[in-house]
Order: C-alpha cells, then sequence, then structure tokens
DNA sequence: TTGACATATGCCGATATCAGAATATGATGA
DNA sequence: TCATCATATTCTGATATCGGCATATGTCAA
C-alpha cells in the first residue's frame, strides 16, 4: 500500500503554507482572486487552486460579483480544530499543575533554613 | 519547481491521522513504543517513522528506560497553533456579533405588530 | 458579437511522503 | 558471548501534491 489520502480535511488544507496565508489575507473582510494574488506573491492559478482546496474543507466560502469572484473566511470551520486543540488542554493543564507542585515544594524545601 | 519543502513544521507533523492518533493515545501519559503499537493497529516502524517526525518538531520527546523507549506529550508545542486560531478568534467574534446584530433586527420588526 | 478582463481547470514534471519488508542497532539476561 | 526482546533505520514502490504553463470558462462593455 501507500499513501493514505488524507485530502481535503481542515488538517490537511491549513498545513501548507500558502493556504495559511491566503486565509491570513481574509481576516480582514472579503477579497478577490485578483487582490490575493497581489497580496502575497503567489501566481493566479495557484491562488485559485489553494482557494478551491479551501473551499472543499469550508474554511472559505465565495460569492460572484460581476466578474470577479469575493472570497470570505468561514471561521466556524475552525471548529474542528479548536475540538482536536482542546483535548490537550487537559493534559497541558495537568502538567503546569505538577510543575506547580514541583516549585511549591522547592520553596518549602528552602523555608525551613 | 514543484512542491515547497514543508517537512517538519508543526502543521504539517498534525496533518497526518495517524500521528494525531498517537498524540492521542499518549494524552493519558508516557508510553513505550509498543505500547502505542498495540493501542493502535499500527507496524512498528510505521509507528517508529511517525514518533520521529512528531518528535522533531517537539510534539513528544522520549527518554530511554531499559531497552524500552518511553515517548511523552509535549503540550507546550501546542502553542503555535493556539497562537495561530488566536488570530482567527476577532474574525469569529466580528461573524458572531453580526449575526446577532441581524437577530435583534429580526425581533424589531416583529415587535411592532 | 467581439474583445478584454477575471477566474478556473487541465496537463505536466519534480518531489514529498506514506506503508511495507528487511535489516540494523542497542540493551538485557543467561 | 550469545540469544532475545525493543526500537530505529534503510530501501523500495505507489501515490499525492505542488508549481508552472497553457487554455477554458464566464462576464462585462462597446
Amino acid at each position: 500500500m501507500a499513501r493514505s489520502s488524507t485530502t481535503s480535511d481542515v488538517f490537511n488544507a491549513i498545513a501548507e503554507a500558502h493556504r495559511r496565508e491566503i486565509l491570513d489575507t481574509l481576516i480582514g473582510g472579503e477579497k478577490a482572486v485578483g487582490a490575493i494574488v497581489n497580496d502575497l506573491s503567489l501566481s493566479q492559478p495557484q491562488v485559485s487552486k489553494h482557494l478551491r482546496v479551501l473551499s472543499e474543507v469550508g474554511l472559505v466560502s465565495s460569492r460572484a460579483e460581476g466578474r470577479r469572484r469575493l472570497y470570505r473566511l468561514e471561521p466556524a470551520r475552525l471548529q474542528p480544530f479548536q475540538d482536536w486543540l482542546a483535548k490537550y488542554e487537559q493534559a497541558w493543564n495537568d502538567r503546569l499543575d505538577r510543575m506547580d507542585d514541583y516549585l511549591k515544594e522547592l520553596q518549602q524545601q528552602g523555608e525551613p533554613q
């Protein structure tokens, strides 16, 4: 067997640096393809193709305005990512707690003297 | 030109479903390679290789115990994701605010009658 | 209708990346 | 030292994915 066809989940979509850059430029609001091409220094087909991937996972949506196509961010679709991250918050806090305990222990060892 | 050598940044590391699964099994705490192999149904080399990637970006760390190698999660390295996500919180809240305004507007249109 | 503009798509070559099998490395205990 | 257990590495073939180029599609304006 070979690669495990993971195409088109949110995690893969944001794995690409260029796609993250595109998402960044959309934070300010709706933007046409040409504007994105100008903002970043990417070719037009390159941007269109990345937008397609982002669109397929729902991270952006688009509407036509004349001959232009305006893309907008869909922050709600970052939810899977949020959820994923949240699972680790517990582990994270546990680590912090242990570190806290450790620091307190050090402090107590220091006080008596 | 071709692919843009993105290997080994944190975002790519978690793009792989199997690697996310491995991280999941480590939430409970330190675990040996063999234990991970048993938990998930992956081959030993497969697990070792994924662990290597995760290790290179710092998402896991390891220590030797006898002939076994114990891997543990490094939640601190999730910070880049937190940061990245935070950038979008503003856009997210803006959307919610607009939706809120819209709902209020609908409500006001309904009240007068 | 025709031409110009804006975007999308198809094809290609280069490369990254995955899984599997075999093997290397390293540590333990007899 | 030798056999065994635990893990890492190497090699390979299959496939996914990226960028570039050319071209198709769609929309407006004259």
